[in-house]
RNA sequence: GGCCUCGUGGCGGAGUGGUGACGCAGAGGACUGCAAAUCCUUGUACGGGGGUUCGAUUCCCUCCGAGGCCUCCA
């Protein structure tokens, strides 16, 4: 395993780029905080998703995709969540038509799907686990439970009825991410005073709910007294639950927006590393930058602010829908740490970029641009294959033409993906198409589009031979108006006028 | 107030103690029936001021500016 290519990756925690080495090179390890999932993902939020795919993406080419695995949860308990169930679906509920756990689960399917959605266009690979914070209120619980017993949680009183809350004292390393001490938080004045907290930083593992509020049952014990608290959990335990479940106690690579540095990642560790027992959570922490719209700042309130499925779908954000690879690569051309002002000169600059690629494919000097514009990983090299990959749209299509280069023996699976996209503007396939096809039926028809176009473009040839442009110019913009550029090159040994062609936009 | 990141040509964006990639856009040219594409050539930059050094864009200090966190937030 010497010679595996070195990754430099800077990590929060020490603020220093440091050379990777996972804890176990057969089972790396990477969680990343996903949604909430209370509203549709605006691009802000499509920008770790990216990121991170990416890292997946260049950890499974280092390591074997078989000796990853990468995590991203999905957050379905959240008090803006119900905020959101009981605007939705307010009077439905006061009519009593519809209980609030009901609305929830509304607002958290609808909403969950459509992520699932939008990170697919963007042509993100699936994460290995998306678990669910509800999926492990036990575990949560078992947690919170442990963290009383070592003496790192206590019971209180609080407004909105009993809590169970980490004491952020009892843990000297505590600040250690986000380089802040205790005490300084006091000091900024910000905190809202809580008398039933021991110290103002102390935060919630576990609250009680009202009856009619998405709760669970829970049981208690500490100071040789115990309670039952119907309740939810705190927003900080999840990740260190669900991160746990699935990775373990120590795990390589811990991901996330850099905003949820403090307190979400703090607050993280601390449960992770007093509940676990352990002097880390994770090695390497690492956050992405934020971006601006247009130069200011994303903003509900001031309509600044564009959702992913609108940029894909709306002509909301300059006047005109955008192709998921688009949007992948103008956030990508940035380096993740960095701010990104997001703009619409932005995504054609990303276009043109991707259009140029595409005719250039399957060249390999496409992967080195895409390449270094990640520049703490920037000197792994990669195939064109594989750089090509994430900016298509359909993946599964993708894999359907690659089964069939493989079986026709053609050494470019990339001009078997031309033929297929060619195979479409003749209306001869489509997706929907694909999946009742056999293999031998795809190649038929693949070959059967592009013998449709090769003798149109033998026909225009013979009459230019003629001089006959104007009915040689027709055919060129009859195949523009179905999408297909044609363009006349010279032989470069013969001399000879021949015709290339690509699929427009 | 505390803490963090950053400031390279029109735009995006590498990189280094010894005058600085690359991409996009622009300009000029070649090719061409016309397009499109392609190829060649090409201009302009390291926020300001100190310091260390033979020499700094790269190291240190400071000022200016941008963004972020300290409260839910990608």
């Amino acid at each position: 395993m010497t010679d595996l290519p070195e990754l430099k990756l800077w990590n929060t925690l020490t603020r220093r780029k440091e050379v990777f080495r996972p804890i176990d090179p057969s089972n790396v390890r990477m969680y990343v905080c996903g949604p909430t999932v209370y509203d549709f993902a605006h691009i802000g939020n499509a920008r770790p998703v990216i990121v991170f795919d990416v890292l997946n993406r260049l950890l499974r080419h280092i390591y074997g995709a078989e000796n990853v695995t990468y995590v991203r949860n999905i957050t379905d308990v959240d008090d803006k969540i119900n905020a959101r169930a009981l605007r939705d679906f307010g009077p439905e509920i006061t009519a009593g038509r519809m209980s609030l756990n009901d609305a929830i689960r509304r607002v958290t399917e609808t909403t969950a799907n459509q992520f699932q959605a939008d990170v697919k266009a963007l042509g993100c690979l699936e994460p290995d686990h998306q678990p669910r914070a509800t999926e492990h209120i036990p575990g949560m619980i078992e947690m919170a439970q442990a963290l009383i017993d070592k003496g790192h949680a206590y019971v209180a009183e609080g407004r909105e009825g009993l809590e169970v809350l980490f004491d952020v004292a009892s843990m000297p390393a505590y600040g250690k991410l986000s380089n802040r001490k205790i005490e300084d938080q006091q000091a900024g004045a910000r905190i809202e005073a809580k008398d039933h907290k021991r110290n103002p930083g102390d935060f919630v593992l576990w609250k009680q709910s009202e009856a009619h509020e998405p709760g669970w049952p829970a049981h208690f014990h500490f100071n040789g007294s115990h309670a039952d608290i119907f309740g939810r959990p705190g927003w900080h335990i999840e990740c260190s639950v669900m991160s746990r479940a699935h990775l373990g106690d120590v795990f390589d690579i811990h991901g996330g927006g850099l905003d949820l540095i403090f307190p979400h990642h703090e607050n993280e560790i601390a449960q992770s590393c007093c509940a676990n027992g352990t002097p880390v959570m994770a090695n390497y922490w690492m956050h992405n930058g934020f971006l601006q719209l247009e130069g200011k700042k994303m903003s509900k309130s001031d309509g600044n602010f564009v959702t992913i499925n609108e940029l894909l779908t709306t002509t909301k954000f300059g006047g005109r829908a955008w192709p998921g690879e688009v949007l992948r690569l103008a956030m990508l051309m940035t380096h993740y740490r960095e701010p990104i002002d997001f703009s619409v000169r932005r995504l054609e600059e990303a276009e043109d970029i991707i259009k140029k690629w595409k005719r250039q494919i399957p060249v390999a000097t496409s992967w080195n641009t895409y390449e270094r514009m990640r520049s703490d990983w920037q000197a792994i090299p990669i195939t064109a294959f594989e750089a090509f990959d994430p900016l298509l749209n359909d993946l599964d299509a993708y894999g359907f033409v690659q089964n069939i280069s493989k079986l026709a023996s053609d050494p470019d699976p990339l001009s078997a993906l031309q033929a297929f996209a060619l195979a479409q503007r003749f209306g001869l396939l489509s997706f929907d198409h694909i999946k009742s096809l056999s293999v031998d039926e795809g190649v038929a028809i693949l070959v059967g589009g592009e013998n449709a176009l090769r003798t149109q473009v033998a026909n225009r040839l013979a009459l230019l031979a003629a001089k006959n442009f104007a009915e040689a110019d027709r055919i060129r913009d009859e195949l523009a108006a179905q999408g297909i550029q044609l363009m006349d090159y010279k032989d470069p040994e013969t001399g000879e006028r021949r015709t290339k062609w690509e699929i427009k936009r």
